[in-house]
DNA sequence: TGGGAAACTGGCCGGGTGGCCAGTCATCCG
DNA sequence: CGGATGACTGGCCACCCGGCCAGTTTCCCA
């Protein structure tokens, strides 16, 4: 009788912390329509530990320094950057200068690095 | 009496699929030691869809180019790297060159972020 | 009305970056 | 014994980057 309509839902977790991790493998071990993945199965969602969510504060970014941001990521140059934000290069380098300085980055690659780990991004 | 040792374990949901994300908050509403974050709640896991994990989609690095890549995401000069792995400045080109090129990358931040998102180094 | 913040532009310049050429040395393999 | 590959090093050079100086305009707020 049991209607496959809905196969489980299978979760894998990825925690860090084993107590936690624990708890969490025996409380939804107990859960029908729930299942755990096995070693090396593709899980339909992920448990992560803590909220991967950016953390309160925002660094404080303006606008035009988010964009000019996004375009470093994506490995654009100042020259490129200032084309596609019909501004001229040297105010590039104005906004990259204000965004070294608040990211605390010793240059664009750091910068980078920098916002993605707080979330200001997304790579 | 309710003994308070062990506080409920705080879930977030992080799904896309409507569908998917109703079904594990019903479920998870009916577990004894779980409960799902409130808005705004900071939570101690957070259950996203799918697999962040990164795919055997391996960009074939030799070590001495992992060891380089991982000082570029820190934000590193060509000199620095240099230094810290006791080879010369040229030498550290040579691998940053061929970084490029594995990595499909036009510079070092871009080749940073790529590599980033390929999982091949964390941030 | 004046001050501040944001965005924008210019020139200049030392040092960094990436591409090209070339070469050595050790290792693995036919 | 060649031949190939990977790690390493060097010189050269055009270009990019980041920091410095300077200035402009617009907008918002006390």
């Amino acid at each position: 009788m049991s209607e496959d309509t809905t196969p489980d839902i299978v979760l894998s977790l990825e925690i860090e912390d084993p107590a936690l991790a624990d708890r969490l493998a025996t409380l939804l071990g107990g859960v029908a329509g729930l299942r755990l993945a096995a070693p090396g199965e593709t899980a339909s969602a992920t448990i992560v530990a803590r909220d991967p969510r950016v953390m309160p504060e925002d660094i404080d970014l303006t606008q035009r320094e988010l964009d000019v941001l996004a375009l470093m990521a994506e490995g654009a140059s100042n020259k490129m950057i200032a084309r596609r934000l019909n501004i001229s290069v040297h105010t590039v380098k104005f906004h990259v200068g204000s965004l070294l300085d608040k990211l605390d980055a010793t240059g664009r690659t750091d910068a980078v690095a920098h916002a993605a780990r707080r979330g200001v991004i997304e790579l």
